[in-house]
RNA sequence: UGCAGAAACAGAAUUGUCGUCCCGAAUUUAUUUCGGGAAGGAAAGUCCGGACAGCAUAGGGCACCGCACCAUCUAACUGAUGGGAUUUAGUUACGCGAGUAAUUGAAGACAGAAAGUGUCACAGAAAAUAACCGUCCCGAUGUAAAAAUCGGGACAAGGGUGAAAACGGGAGGUAAGAGCUCACGAAUCGUACAAGCAAUUGUAUGAUUGGAAAAACCUUGCGGGCUGAAAGGUCAAAUAAAUUCCGCUCAGAUGUUGCCCGCAUCUCGCUUGCGAAAGCAAGAGGCGGAACGGGUUGACUGCUUGAUCACGAUUGUGAAAUCGUGACCAGAUAAAUGACAAUUGAGAAACAGAAUCCGGCUUAUUAAUUUCUGCAACAA
RNA sequence: GUCCCCGUAGUUCAACGGAUAGAAUAGAAGUUUCCUAAACUUUUGAUCCCAGUUCGAUUCUGGGCGGGGAUA
Protein backbone atom coordinates (compact mmCIF):
# COMPACT_ATOMS: atom_id res chain seq x y z
CA UNK A 1 0.00 0.00 0.00
CA UNK A 2 2.80 2.10 0.72
CA UNK A 3 4.51 4.01 -2.15
CA UNK A 4 2.03 3.06 -4.73
CA UNK A 5 -0.40 5.46 -6.50
CA UNK A 6 -4.15 4.35 -5.16
CA UNK A 7 -5.98 3.89 -8.42
CA UNK A 8 -9.70 4.25 -8.42
CA UNK A 9 -10.17 7.28 -6.22
CA UNK A 10 -10.67 11.11 -7.12
CA UNK A 11 -9.22 12.36 -4.44
CA UNK A 12 -5.50 14.04 -5.11
CA UNK A 13 -3.10 12.66 -2.35
CA UNK A 14 -1.57 16.23 -1.65
CA UNK A 15 -2.17 17.70 1.64
CA UNK A 16 -1.99 21.82 1.21
CA UNK A 17 -2.63 24.62 3.42
CA UNK A 18 -6.48 25.06 2.69
CA UNK A 19 -6.58 21.45 4.82
CA UNK A 20 -5.25 22.60 7.93
CA UNK A 21 -7.30 24.32 10.65
CA UNK A 22 -5.78 27.35 11.37
CA UNK A 23 -8.40 30.18 12.67
CA UNK A 24 -8.85 30.48 16.18
CA UNK A 25 -11.73 31.26 16.57
CA UNK A 26 -13.04 27.32 15.19
CA UNK A 27 -10.19 26.13 17.21
CA UNK A 28 -11.75 27.27 20.54
CA UNK A 29 -15.34 26.02 19.29
CA UNK A 30 -13.31 22.52 18.69
CA UNK A 31 -12.00 22.08 22.13
CA UNK A 32 -15.14 23.46 24.20
CA UNK A 33 -18.07 22.57 22.26
CA UNK A 34 -17.02 19.57 20.04
CA UNK A 35 -17.70 15.69 20.10
CA UNK A 36 -14.52 13.96 20.87
CA UNK A 37 -13.65 10.02 20.93
CA UNK A 38 -10.31 8.34 21.84
CA UNK A 39 -8.93 5.22 19.69
CA UNK A 40 -5.48 4.82 21.27
CA UNK A 41 -3.05 6.23 20.59
CA UNK A 42 -5.40 9.40 18.61
CA UNK A 43 -7.72 11.42 20.77
CA UNK A 44 -10.08 12.73 18.03
CA UNK A 45 -12.24 15.73 18.40
CA UNK A 46 -14.78 17.21 15.85
CA UNK A 47 -17.35 19.84 14.82
CA UNK A 48 -19.49 21.06 12.07
CA UNK A 49 -19.77 24.73 11.81
CA UNK A 50 -20.93 27.44 8.56
CA UNK A 51 -17.66 29.72 8.75
CA UNK A 52 -16.47 30.43 5.50
CA UNK A 53 -13.38 28.33 5.16
CA UNK A 54 -11.58 27.30 1.71
CA UNK A 55 -11.78 23.66 2.46
CA UNK A 56 -14.66 21.21 3.10
CA UNK A 57 -12.68 19.45 5.77
CA UNK A 58 -10.08 20.72 7.70
CA UNK A 59 -7.69 18.78 10.37
CA UNK A 60 -5.59 19.95 13.18
CA UNK A 61 -2.67 17.58 14.43
CA UNK A 62 -0.71 18.10 17.76
CA UNK A 63 1.65 16.10 20.19
CA UNK A 64 1.51 17.42 23.71
CA UNK A 65 4.62 19.21 24.77
CA UNK A 66 4.44 17.49 27.88
CA UNK A 67 4.85 13.78 26.93
CA UNK A 68 8.22 14.75 24.08
CA UNK A 69 9.92 17.19 25.54
CA UNK A 70 12.32 17.23 22.26
CA UNK A 71 10.66 19.13 19.15
CA UNK A 72 12.72 16.86 17.31
CA UNK A 73 10.40 14.06 18.18
CA UNK A 74 6.83 16.26 18.07
CA UNK A 75 7.94 17.11 14.40
CA UNK A 76 8.55 13.51 13.52
CA UNK A 77 5.18 12.24 14.84
CA UNK A 78 3.42 14.81 13.24
CA UNK A 79 5.12 14.17 9.77
CA UNK A 80 3.96 10.28 10.16
CA UNK A 81 0.35 11.12 11.17
CA UNK A 82 0.06 13.81 8.74
CA UNK A 83 1.64 11.10 5.60
CA UNK A 84 -0.95 8.64 7.01
CA UNK A 85 -3.78 11.49 6.82
CA UNK A 86 -2.52 12.71 2.96
CA UNK A 87 -2.80 8.86 1.22
CA UNK A 88 -6.12 8.03 3.01
CA UNK A 89 -8.33 11.03 3.66
CA UNK A 90 -10.44 10.12 0.81
CA UNK A 91 -12.04 7.69 3.05
CA UNK A 92 -13.48 10.83 5.10
CA UNK A 93 -13.89 12.84 1.88
CA UNK A 94 -15.53 11.57 -0.74
CA UNK A 95 -18.53 10.98 2.20
CA UNK A 96 -18.35 14.45 2.80
CA UNK A 97 -19.03 15.66 -0.44
CA UNK A 98 -23.12 15.41 -0.39
CA UNK A 99 -23.18 17.70 2.72
CA UNK A 100 -23.18 21.26 3.42
CA UNK A 101 -21.85 21.80 6.58
CA UNK A 102 -17.86 21.58 6.65
CA UNK A 103 -16.53 19.69 9.33
CA UNK A 104 -13.27 20.65 11.40
CA UNK A 105 -11.49 17.76 13.26
CA UNK A 106 -8.10 17.07 15.93
CA UNK A 107 -5.97 14.55 15.81
CA UNK A 108 -4.02 14.49 19.29
CA UNK A 109 -1.54 12.17 19.84
CA UNK A 110 -1.65 10.30 23.89
CA UNK A 111 0.71 8.02 23.93
CA UNK A 112 4.49 8.37 25.78
CA UNK A 113 6.77 6.76 23.29
CA UNK A 114 7.64 7.29 19.31
CA UNK A 115 5.24 5.03 16.91
CA UNK A 116 6.27 3.62 14.12
CA UNK A 117 4.43 4.38 10.62
CA UNK A 118 2.94 1.24 10.24
CA UNK A 119 0.95 1.44 13.39
CA UNK A 120 0.16 4.75 12.76
CA UNK A 121 -1.21 3.96 8.94
CA UNK A 122 -3.05 1.61 10.63
CA UNK A 123 -4.86 3.33 13.22
CA UNK A 124 -5.64 6.22 10.90
CA UNK A 125 -7.42 4.21 9.02
CA UNK A 126 -9.57 3.05 11.18
CA UNK A 127 -9.82 6.29 12.65
CA UNK A 128 -11.46 7.84 9.31
CA UNK A 129 -13.42 5.23 8.95
CA UNK A 130 -15.07 5.64 12.07
CA UNK A 131 -15.56 9.22 12.51
CA UNK A 132 -17.09 9.00 9.05
CA UNK A 133 -19.84 6.73 10.16
CA UNK A 134 -20.21 8.49 13.09
CA UNK A 135 -20.91 11.64 11.61
CA UNK A 136 -24.10 11.66 9.36
C1' U B 1 49.54 -3.12 22.14
C1' G B 2 45.00 -2.32 25.02
C1' C B 3 41.80 0.84 28.11
C1' A B 4 40.31 5.79 29.92
C1' G B 5 40.33 11.19 29.41
C1' A B 6 41.18 15.85 26.58
C1' A B 7 41.75 18.45 21.84
C1' A B 8 41.40 18.71 16.35
C1' C B 9 38.70 17.08 11.90
C1' A B 10 33.82 15.27 10.06
C1' G B 11 28.46 15.29 10.98
C1' A B 12 26.78 10.30 4.02
C1' A B 13 25.76 9.97 -1.30
C1' U B 14 22.64 8.35 -5.51
C1' U B 15 17.91 6.56 -7.79
C1' G B 16 12.44 5.63 -7.99
C1' U B 17 7.03 6.68 -6.41
C1' C B 18 3.81 9.92 -3.64
C1' G B 19 3.89 14.75 -0.92
C1' U B 20 5.16 20.15 2.05
C1' C B 21 7.04 25.63 2.03
C1' C B 22 9.38 29.76 -0.76
C1' C B 23 11.22 32.21 -5.39
C1' G B 24 11.18 32.65 -10.83
C1' A B 25 9.04 31.59 -15.78
C1' A B 26 5.12 29.88 -18.92
C1' U B 27 0.05 28.66 -19.54
C1' U B 28 -3.97 30.94 -17.98
C1' U B 29 -7.25 33.21 -14.03
C1' A B 30 -7.07 29.43 -9.91
C1' U B 31 -5.19 25.65 -11.55
C1' U B 32 -1.40 23.00 -14.04
C1' U B 33 3.58 22.39 -15.91
C1' C B 34 8.83 23.43 -15.86
C1' G B 35 13.35 25.29 -13.35
C1' G B 36 15.91 26.67 -8.70
C1' G B 37 16.35 26.64 -3.29
C1' A B 38 14.95 24.58 1.79
C1' A B 39 17.75 23.39 9.45
C1' G B 40 22.77 22.84 13.00
C1' G B 41 27.71 22.21 14.86
C1' A B 42 25.69 22.90 18.43
C1' A B 43 19.74 25.54 15.36
C1' A B 44 20.02 24.19 22.52
C1' G B 45 21.10 26.96 27.38
C1' U B 46 19.78 32.39 27.06
C1' C B 47 25.47 33.21 29.98
C1' C B 48 28.14 37.74 27.68
C1' G B 49 28.75 41.37 23.58
C1' G B 50 26.72 44.11 19.45
C1' A B 51 23.45 45.50 15.10
C1' C B 52 18.41 47.23 14.59
C1' A B 53 13.95 49.55 16.74
C1' G B 54 10.95 52.36 20.28
C1' C B 55 10.91 55.44 24.65
C1' A B 56 13.58 58.90 27.75
C1' U B 57 17.51 62.55 28.13
C1' A B 58 20.79 70.37 29.95
C1' G B 59 24.52 68.93 33.71
C1' G B 60 27.00 66.96 38.23
C1' G B 61 27.53 63.80 42.69
C1' C B 62 26.17 59.48 45.58
C1' A B 63 24.06 54.81 45.43
C1' C B 64 23.41 50.29 42.35
C1' C B 65 25.37 46.58 38.76
C1' G B 66 29.54 44.55 36.08
C1' C B 67 34.81 43.90 35.06
C1' A B 68 40.15 43.56 37.03
C1' C B 69 48.70 41.08 35.09
C1' C B 70 50.26 43.54 30.14
C1' A B 71 49.89 44.30 24.90
C1' U B 72 47.27 43.26 20.52
C1' C B 73 42.77 41.72 17.57
C1' U B 74 37.68 43.16 17.06
C1' A B 75 31.68 46.67 15.56
C1' A B 76 31.93 45.10 20.66
C1' C B 77 32.79 41.73 24.72
C1' U B 78 33.05 38.55 31.04
C1' G B 79 35.66 36.60 23.95
C1' A B 80 40.25 35.36 21.19
C1' U B 81 45.68 35.66 20.19
C1' G B 82 50.60 36.55 21.92
C1' G B 83 53.64 37.78 26.14
C1' G B 84 54.73 38.07 31.57
C1' A B 85 54.80 36.59 36.61
C1' U B 86 52.80 32.87 40.10
C1' U B 87 51.45 27.91 41.62
C1' U B 88 52.11 22.84 40.62
C1' A B 89 54.11 17.77 38.53
C1' G B 90 58.54 15.47 36.51
C1' U B 91 63.81 15.30 34.95
C1' U B 92 68.94 17.04 35.06
C1' A B 93 73.03 19.95 37.20
C1' C B 94 75.23 22.66 41.48
C1' G B 95 75.16 23.01 46.95
C1' C B 96 76.53 19.91 53.75
C1' G B 97 71.78 22.11 53.72
C1' A B 98 68.01 25.83 53.23
C1' G B 99 67.72 26.38 48.23
C1' U B 100 69.32 27.94 43.16
C1' A B 101 69.58 27.26 37.81
C1' A B 102 68.06 24.86 33.27
C1' U B 103 64.30 22.18 30.77
C1' U B 104 59.44 19.57 29.61
C1' G B 105 54.28 19.76 30.57
C1' A B 106 49.71 21.42 33.35
C1' A B 107 46.54 25.07 35.89
C1' G B 108 43.89 29.51 36.96
C1' A B 109 37.66 35.04 38.61
C1' C B 110 46.81 36.61 38.71
C1' A B 111 44.19 44.89 41.32
C1' G B 112 44.63 45.90 46.84
C1' A B 113 44.89 42.24 53.45
C1' A B 114 51.42 47.50 54.26
C1' A B 115 43.71 52.48 54.13
C1' G B 116 39.79 51.02 57.59
C1' U B 117 35.78 47.76 60.10
C1' G B 118 34.60 42.87 61.15
C1' U B 119 35.65 37.13 61.06
C1' C B 120 38.99 32.83 62.24
C1' A B 121 34.30 27.13 65.44
C1' C B 122 36.61 22.93 68.50
C1' A B 123 41.39 22.44 70.59
C1' G B 124 45.14 25.50 72.59
C1' A B 125 48.58 29.70 77.28
C1' A B 126 47.83 32.66 73.07
C1' A B 127 44.29 33.14 66.57
C1' A B 128 47.25 38.90 66.09
C1' U B 129 48.40 44.14 71.68
C1' A B 130 51.39 36.08 71.90
C1' A B 131 54.34 34.20 78.79
C1' C B 132 50.48 28.20 80.10
C1' C B 133 54.45 24.74 80.87
C1' G B 134 59.41 26.12 80.45
C1' U B 135 64.62 28.75 80.70
C1' C B 136 67.24 32.55 83.52
C1' C B 137 68.25 36.62 87.20
C1' C B 138 67.18 39.28 91.90
C1' G B 139 64.86 39.41 96.91
C1' A B 140 62.43 36.87 101.16
C1' U B 141 61.35 32.23 103.86
C1' G B 142 64.03 27.80 104.24
C1' U B 143 68.55 24.60 104.38
C1' A B 144 74.96 22.31 106.09
C1' A B 145 74.28 23.01 100.76
C1' A B 146 70.25 22.15 97.71
C1' A B 147 65.20 21.18 96.76
C1' A B 148 60.68 23.64 97.64
C1' U B 149 57.35 27.99 98.52
C1' C B 150 56.20 33.29 97.94
C1' G B 151 57.16 38.09 95.55
C1' G B 152 59.48 41.12 91.56
C1' G B 153 61.50 41.00 86.73
C1' A B 154 64.02 39.17 81.79
C1' C B 155 63.28 35.78 77.56
C1' A B 156 59.72 33.78 71.82
C1' A B 157 65.15 28.73 72.01
C1' G B 158 62.04 24.05 73.26
C1' G B 159 56.81 21.78 74.27
C1' G B 160 51.90 20.09 73.15
C1' U B 161 47.10 22.09 70.35
C1' G B 162 45.49 23.39 65.66
C1' A B 163 43.92 24.20 58.93
C1' A B 164 47.15 28.12 60.41
C1' A B 165 51.72 29.88 65.94
C1' A B 166 54.91 35.27 64.44
C1' C B 167 61.58 34.59 58.10
C1' G B 168 64.99 29.33 57.43
C1' G B 169 68.84 26.19 59.39
C1' G B 170 74.20 27.35 61.24
C1' A B 171 77.83 30.20 64.06
C1' G B 172 78.75 34.14 67.43
C1' G B 173 76.66 36.34 71.55
C1' U B 174 74.16 36.17 76.58
C1' A B 175 72.32 35.41 83.34
C1' A B 176 69.04 32.83 79.99
C1' G B 177 67.64 34.31 75.27
C1' A B 178 66.19 36.71 70.84
C1' G B 179 67.85 39.11 63.11
C1' C B 180 70.53 41.11 68.71
C1' U B 181 75.06 40.44 65.27
C1' C B 182 77.53 37.73 61.07
C1' A B 183 77.98 34.65 56.44
C1' C B 184 74.58 31.91 53.21
C1' G B 185 69.51 31.61 51.57
C1' A B 186 64.00 33.33 51.19
C1' A B 187 60.22 37.15 50.86
C1' U B 188 58.17 42.38 50.52
C1' C B 189 58.77 47.58 49.34
C1' G B 190 61.83 51.56 47.41
C1' U B 191 66.05 53.96 44.55
C1' A B 192 69.68 53.99 40.35
C1' C B 193 71.31 51.92 35.69
C1' A B 194 70.29 48.50 31.52
C1' A B 195 66.50 45.57 28.31
C1' G B 196 61.25 45.86 26.80
C1' C B 197 55.44 49.61 23.78
C1' A B 198 54.02 47.43 28.53
C1' A B 199 53.27 43.66 32.30
C1' U B 200 57.98 42.55 33.89
C1' U B 201 63.17 41.01 33.99
C1' G B 202 68.58 41.60 35.15
C1' U B 203 72.55 44.05 38.04
C1' A B 204 73.86 47.24 42.17
C1' U B 205 72.09 49.26 46.65
C1' G B 206 68.88 50.75 51.00
C1' A B 207 64.93 49.55 54.39
C1' U B 208 61.75 45.82 56.36
C1' U B 209 60.36 40.37 58.21
C1' G B 210 54.06 42.87 58.13
C1' G B 211 49.21 35.02 59.53
C1' A B 212 44.66 33.62 56.43
C1' A B 213 40.54 35.18 53.82
C1' A B 214 38.45 40.48 49.52
C1' A B 215 34.02 33.81 45.83
C1' A B 216 33.07 39.19 54.24
C1' C B 217 32.06 44.47 54.08
C1' C B 218 35.17 47.43 51.53
C1' U B 219 39.17 50.64 48.75
C1' U B 220 41.27 51.92 43.87
C1' G B 221 40.78 52.08 38.49
C1' C B 222 37.60 51.37 34.18
C1' G B 223 32.67 50.65 32.05
C1' G B 224 27.13 50.84 32.19
C1' G B 225 20.16 55.32 30.21
C1' C B 226 15.52 51.84 29.97
C1' U B 227 12.82 48.23 27.09
C1' G B 228 13.09 44.07 23.54
C1' A B 229 10.61 41.69 16.98
C1' A B 230 4.57 39.72 21.33
C1' A B 231 10.07 45.93 19.59
C1' G B 232 8.22 49.22 15.85
C1' G B 233 5.34 50.90 11.17
C1' U B 234 0.94 50.73 7.59
C1' C B 235 -4.03 49.15 6.29
C1' A B 236 -8.73 46.74 7.12
C1' A B 237 -12.77 45.06 10.28
C1' A B 238 -15.46 45.85 14.83
C1' U B 239 -16.90 48.69 19.13
C1' A B 240 -19.38 52.10 24.21
C1' A B 241 -11.96 55.82 24.41
C1' A B 242 -18.46 54.28 28.58
C1' U B 243 -19.73 53.81 34.07
C1' U B 244 -18.82 53.71 39.48
C1' C B 245 -15.74 54.54 43.84
C1' C B 246 -11.37 56.61 46.51
C1' G B 247 -7.33 60.26 47.10
C1' C B 248 -5.06 65.03 45.79
C1' U B 249 -6.32 69.82 43.84
C1' C B 250 -2.15 75.97 44.04
C1' A B 251 3.01 75.49 45.99
C1' G B 252 2.12 71.97 43.43
C1' A B 253 2.72 68.81 39.10
C1' U B 254 5.92 66.66 35.36
C1' G B 255 10.87 65.16 33.63
C1' U B 256 15.94 63.32 34.52
C1' U B 257 16.42 54.18 36.16
C1' G B 258 16.30 55.09 42.33
C1' C B 259 17.87 59.11 45.96
C1' C B 260 20.04 64.06 46.67
C1' C B 261 21.65 68.78 44.76
C1' G B 262 20.50 71.67 40.99
C1' C B 263 18.00 72.88 36.62
C1' A B 264 14.10 73.06 33.00
C1' U B 265 8.92 73.16 31.61
C1' C B 266 3.72 74.08 32.91
C1' U B 267 0.34 76.84 36.16
C1' C B 268 -4.41 78.09 31.43
C1' G B 269 -9.02 80.04 30.36
C1' C B 270 -14.21 79.76 32.60
C1' U B 271 -17.95 80.54 36.66
C1' U B 272 -19.17 82.73 41.53
C1' G B 273 -18.03 86.21 45.66
C1' C B 274 -15.24 90.65 47.50
C1' G B 275 -12.84 95.05 45.36
C1' A B 276 -12.41 101.54 42.01
C1' A B 277 -8.36 98.75 40.01
C1' A B 278 -4.24 95.58 40.72
C1' G B 279 -5.54 91.38 42.81
C1' C B 280 -7.50 87.87 46.57
C1' A B 281 -10.75 83.62 47.92
C1' A B 282 -13.80 79.43 46.45
C1' G B 283 -15.54 75.86 42.72
C1' A B 284 -15.49 72.61 38.63
C1' G B 285 -12.70 71.34 34.20
C1' G B 286 -7.80 68.54 35.90
C1' C B 287 -4.25 64.62 37.84
C1' G B 288 -3.36 59.76 40.09
C1' G B 289 -5.19 54.94 41.71
C1' A B 290 -8.82 50.95 41.99
C1' A B 291 -13.20 48.19 40.45
C1' C B 292 -16.43 46.43 36.65
C1' G B 293 -16.76 46.21 31.39
C1' G B 294 -16.58 46.52 25.49
C1' G B 295 -14.08 45.49 20.45
C1' U B 296 -10.36 42.81 17.49
C1' U B 297 -7.70 37.58 17.40
C1' G B 298 -7.09 39.57 10.02
C1' A B 299 -3.48 41.29 6.04
C1' C B 300 1.13 43.68 4.64
C1' U B 301 5.85 45.36 6.48
C1' G B 302 10.02 44.61 9.83
C1' C B 303 12.16 39.51 7.10
C1' U B 304 16.62 38.19 5.31
C1' U B 305 22.53 40.92 0.68
C1' G B 306 25.04 40.08 5.49
C1' A B 307 30.74 42.82 10.71
C1' U B 308 27.75 36.89 4.50
C1' C B 309 30.03 32.59 2.13
C1' A B 310 33.84 30.11 -1.27
C1' C B 311 38.63 30.33 -3.63
C1' G B 312 43.30 32.85 -4.37
C1' A B 313 47.18 36.50 -3.15
C1' U B 314 49.66 39.71 0.43
C1' U B 315 50.89 41.29 5.68
C1' G B 316 51.41 39.38 10.74
C1' U B 317 54.55 34.49 15.55
C1' G B 318 49.10 34.58 15.99
C1' A B 319 43.87 36.14 16.84
C1' A B 320 42.98 38.76 12.42
C1' A B 321 43.28 42.46 8.47
C1' U B 322 43.58 44.16 3.28
C1' C B 323 42.91 43.27 -1.94
C1' G B 324 40.99 40.43 -6.22
C1' U B 325 37.42 36.99 -8.50
C1' G B 326 32.93 34.46 -8.03
C1' A B 327 28.19 33.10 -5.49
C1' C B 328 23.00 34.42 -3.55
C1' C B 329 22.69 29.82 0.13
C1' A B 330 15.51 28.69 4.70
C1' G B 331 12.15 32.65 5.67
C1' A B 332 7.61 29.44 8.00
C1' U B 333 3.34 31.89 11.29
C1' A B 334 -0.95 26.04 15.17
C1' A B 335 4.45 26.98 12.24
C1' A B 336 7.32 23.98 5.85
C1' U B 337 12.45 19.26 4.50
C1' G B 338 8.66 13.84 5.09
C1' A B 339 7.12 8.51 4.03
C1' C B 340 8.28 3.83 1.72
C1' A B 341 11.76 1.08 -1.17
C1' A B 342 16.59 0.03 -3.67
C1' U B 343 21.95 0.70 -4.39
C1' U B 344 27.05 2.21 -2.77
C1' G B 345 29.22 0.86 2.00
C1' A B 346 32.18 -2.36 7.64
C1' G B 347 28.12 0.94 9.19
C1' A B 348 23.85 5.23 8.72
C1' A B 349 23.91 4.84 13.97
C1' A B 350 24.92 9.99 18.51
C1' C B 351 23.31 14.90 20.33
C1' A B 352 19.47 17.13 18.27
C1' G B 353 14.82 21.22 14.51
C1' A B 354 15.77 27.88 12.20
C1' A B 355 11.55 31.89 14.41
C1' U B 356 14.82 39.59 13.72
C1' C B 357 20.11 39.00 12.52
C1' C B 358 25.35 38.48 13.76
C1' G B 359 30.32 37.59 17.08
C1' G B 360 31.61 34.55 21.20
C1' C B 361 31.07 31.38 25.70
C1' U B 362 28.86 27.09 28.00
C1' U B 363 26.46 22.43 27.81
C1' A B 364 24.99 17.59 24.83
C1' U B 365 27.24 14.01 21.29
C1' U B 366 28.16 8.29 17.39
C1' A B 367 32.22 6.27 14.37
C1' A B 368 37.14 6.57 12.06
C1' U B 369 41.87 9.02 12.07
C1' U B 370 45.74 12.16 14.28
C1' U B 371 48.16 14.45 18.65
C1' C B 372 48.89 14.74 24.00
C1' U B 373 48.29 12.80 29.09
C1' G B 374 47.42 8.78 32.70
C1' C B 375 47.04 3.48 33.84
C1' A B 376 47.96 -1.79 32.70
C1' A B 377 50.63 -5.74 30.13
C1' C B 378 54.93 -7.37 27.30
C1' A B 379 60.12 -6.81 25.59
C1' A B 380 65.09 -4.69 26.28
C1' G C 1 9.91 33.86 21.26
C1' U C 2 11.43 37.35 25.28
C1' C C 3 12.11 38.49 30.51
C1' C C 4 12.19 36.97 35.71
C1' C C 5 11.99 33.86 40.34
C1' C C 6 12.71 29.38 43.34
C1' G C 7 14.96 24.30 44.79
C1' U C 8 16.26 21.37 52.72
C1' A C 9 12.40 14.87 55.93
C1' G C 10 6.29 12.27 52.21
C1' U C 11 4.19 17.79 53.13
C1' U C 12 4.72 23.02 55.21
C1' C C 13 8.74 25.76 56.96
C1' A C 14 13.73 26.85 60.20
C1' A C 15 19.04 26.99 60.51
C1' C C 16 25.71 34.59 62.06
C1' G C 17 30.45 29.98 57.08
C1' G C 18 31.56 25.76 62.69
C1' A C 19 27.70 19.57 62.24
C1' U C 20 25.46 15.10 65.29
C1' A C 21 21.18 19.75 60.02
C1' G C 22 16.07 21.10 63.46
C1' A C 23 10.33 22.21 64.30
C1' A C 24 5.35 21.01 63.12
C1' U C 25 2.58 17.48 60.59
C1' A C 26 2.05 12.78 57.87
C1' G C 27 3.70 7.46 57.72
C1' A C 28 5.59 2.89 60.48
C1' A C 29 6.32 0.20 65.26
C1' G C 30 5.26 0.02 70.45
C1' U C 31 2.67 1.54 75.38
C1' U C 32 -2.35 2.53 77.04
C1' U C 33 -7.84 0.61 75.83
C1' C C 34 -12.66 -4.58 75.22
C1' C C 35 -11.80 -1.67 70.24
C1' U C 36 -10.98 3.22 68.13
C1' A C 37 -9.61 8.29 68.96
C1' A C 38 -6.51 11.28 72.01
C1' A C 39 -1.87 11.07 74.74
C1' C C 40 3.27 9.22 75.34
C1' U C 41 7.95 6.68 73.36
C1' U C 42 10.91 5.22 69.17
C1' U C 43 11.88 5.55 63.89
C1' U C 44 12.37 8.22 58.76
C1' G C 45 16.96 12.40 55.43
C1' A C 46 23.50 11.10 49.76
C1' U C 47 20.20 19.80 52.04
C1' C C 48 18.55 18.80 43.26
C1' C C 49 23.62 17.55 40.68
C1' C C 50 28.93 18.77 39.36
C1' A C 51 33.08 21.85 40.07
C1' G C 52 35.61 25.99 42.70
C1' U C 53 36.88 29.53 47.05
C1' U C 54 37.81 28.23 52.31
C1' C C 55 41.04 24.69 57.56
C1' G C 56 35.68 23.85 57.06
C1' A C 57 29.91 25.16 52.45
C1' U C 58 22.69 24.03 53.38
C1' U C 59 24.91 29.01 53.41
C1' C C 60 29.69 32.22 49.09
C1' U C 61 30.92 31.79 43.40
C1' G C 62 30.43 29.41 38.42
C1' G C 63 28.06 25.70 35.32
C1' G C 64 24.16 22.07 34.69
C1' C C 65 19.20 19.87 35.91
C1' G C 66 14.25 20.48 37.51
C1' G C 67 9.95 23.45 38.83
C1' G C 68 7.07 27.99 38.72
C1' G C 69 5.61 32.92 37.03
C1' A C 70 5.05 37.39 33.79
C1' U C 71 4.39 39.16 28.83
C1' A C 72 -0.21 40.69 22.47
Amino acid sequence: MSGEPITGSATPQTFKKAERLTSKKIMDELFNRGSSFVLYPFRVGSIEHDYNVPSKVQVLISVPKKNFPLAVHRNRIKRLIREAYRKNKFLLIEKRSSTKKNLAFSIVFTDKKLPDYFLVEEKIIALLTQLSRQIK
